[in-house]
DNA sequence: ATAGGGTTAG
């Protein structure tokens, strides 16, 4: 039995939180069902495809050029006896999209072409890869296009001179500017190449991760239109969805997840839990949250410290610490023992509004609990006794820290080595990154500017310039 | 096969 999550709005008692699966309507009204049977036939086809291009025979350049100069190109490569690849240098990029371009009413050559080049030691980037994808798109030669796009993602970024998720990044811009006319047949391409290796989370999953917030629309229409091609999603998919949906705010949509999930067969397991209550949570929802962490934890759904943790984490960010801490009790009460992640988030909550005692305290509790600090917590504990004012006290507790084995990482050290160039400790500073090197630590871009801002304080303009000469491009 | 903190300048 499961609990379905409230919508957003109307979610005001637990009791009407929570339903049960079993009291639902009939399920025969879904659209597009895919059986296994089918999911195989497509596997096939798609390998077909792939199989059939390797064979087809080596292409020969019979007169297609369109322009002088690309015969100059072709005459190159003939008289050469090396190969394509040796007359059009790697540098040659802009010429190979602007041949292909030039064989855009003629896609069998452009195509040919675009293998020959492969197959000869030419490494292809997102332009040639754009180009070939647009002629073959217009023309509607789609299985062309899955195996062009199989190819690539087969690859898995290896033997290509780009990542996948950049064409990916160029094909949505591409769709973006030309409207859902071409949408179609570009992502029932990716989406076929996915599933026909098993991996069909791999492209919402990277077209998720890409930056801008309203990116997340656009993982959530491959989603719909993967099953409108008649794919079915596994949980995988349904959770990277629902997070989808969640940040960009249509709560009652994620939560809608659930029901699609159960129509497709498919049980919602931790993960899928556990993001929806992130969903609402991330969305100052945490009170929401809670709520249906409570009312599916009493129907015994997996409820794991990494829920927990989601509230936890969504309260503090809310800055309502009480509640935060209410939920660190209640999971212990509930047998489910609160991790470092926990606590660090409570520790955090406390440090950003000063409170530094609760925040030892804190740390002290997770001790008594031998529950292991980490770097990140001390990092948290230390900067926060430097916005307090007490840069020296922060030093001490470094050494303590140090000396009490627990290891301390590339952050935490800039942490104290602007504490103490804060205090105009220079000396120290340098004797504290001197000892980072000893200890095979990498020096990074904040580490050189904390220092030279050390110096500038004092005036040091010298030392200061030199160290920023030395620091070269460190990114 | 999926999840989770902290650092410098402006």
């Amino acid at each position: 039995m499961f609990g379905r999550p409230p919508t957003a709005a109307a979610a005001t008692t637990t009791t009407r939180l929570v339903y049960c699966w079993g009291a639902k309507l009939i399920k025969n009204s879904y659209a597009h069902p895919i059986g296994r049977t089918q999911f195989v036939r497509l596997k096939s086809a798609v390998s077909a495809v792939a199989s059939e291009l390797r064979r087809s025979p080596p292409y020969c350049f019979p007169g297609l050029v369109a322009s002088d100069e690309d015969k100059d190109i072709i005459c190159a490569h003939k008289n050469s006896g090396n190969g394509v690849g040796n007359a059009l240098g790697q540098s040659d990029t802009c010429k190979v999209v602007e041949i292909l371009n030039s064989l855009r009413e003629e896609p069998c050559h452009a195509l040919s072409f675009f293998d020959q080049l492969k197959e000869q030691g030419f490494v292809h980037n997102v332009s040639t890869y754009m180009a070939i994808i647009r002629i073959l798109c217009y023309w509607g030669m789609d299985m062309r296009l899955d195996s062009i796009l199989l190819g690539v993602i087969k690859s898995n970024d290896k033997h290509l001179g780009f990542k996948v998720s950049d064409l990916f990044e160029a094909l949505i811009e591409w769709i973006e500017a030309k409207g859902p006319e071409s949408l179609i047949r570009a992502f029932d391409a990716l989406v076929k190449a996915y599933v026909s290796i098993g991996n069909f989370d791999e492209a919402i999953d990277t077209l998720f991760q890409t930056k801008r917030r309203e990116k997340n629309d656009t993982a959530v229409a491959v989603f719909r239109q993967f099953k409108r091609l008649g794919l079915s999603p596994n949980d995988y998919s349904y959770c990277i969805v629902i997070k989808a949906l969640c940040r960009k705010g249509s709560l009652e949509e994620a939560a809608d997840i659930f029901q699609e999930m159960e129509e497709a067969g498919l049980t919602p397991n931790a993960f899928t839990y556990s993001t929806y209550i992130e969903g609402l949570c991330s969305q100052a929802r945490s009170d929401l949250g809670y709520e249906v962490l409570k009312a599916w934890r009493d129907q015994n759904i997996p409820i794991d410290v990494f829920t927990y943790l989601v509230v936890i984490r969504g309260f503090v960010n809310e800055s309502k610490l009480k509640e935060a801490e209410c939920v660190l009790l209640d999971m212990d009460e509930h047998g489910v023992v609160p991790d470092a992640y926990c606590y660090g988030s409570l520790i955090r909550g406390y440090c950003k509004i000063g409170h530094i005692l609760k925040a030892l305290a804190l740390h002290n509790e997770m001790a008594a609990k031998c529950i292991k600090t980490n770097c990140v917590i001390v990092g948290v504990i230390l900067q926060c006794l430097c916005q307090m004012g007490m840069a020296d006290e922060a030093v001490d507790q470094f050494n303590n820290f140090k000396e009490l084995g627990i290891f301390l990482d590339e952050v935490a050290y800039n942490i104290v080595v602007n504490a103490l160039c804060k205090l105009g400790k220079l000396e120290a500073a340098v004797r504290l990154l001197d000892e980072m090197k000893g200890k095979k630590m990498s020096l990074d871009i904040v580490h050189y500017t904390t220092l030279i801002g050390g110096y500038c304080l004092q005036g040091k303009l010298v030392d200061a310039v030199k160290l920023f000469e030395e620091k070269g491009n460190l990114v």
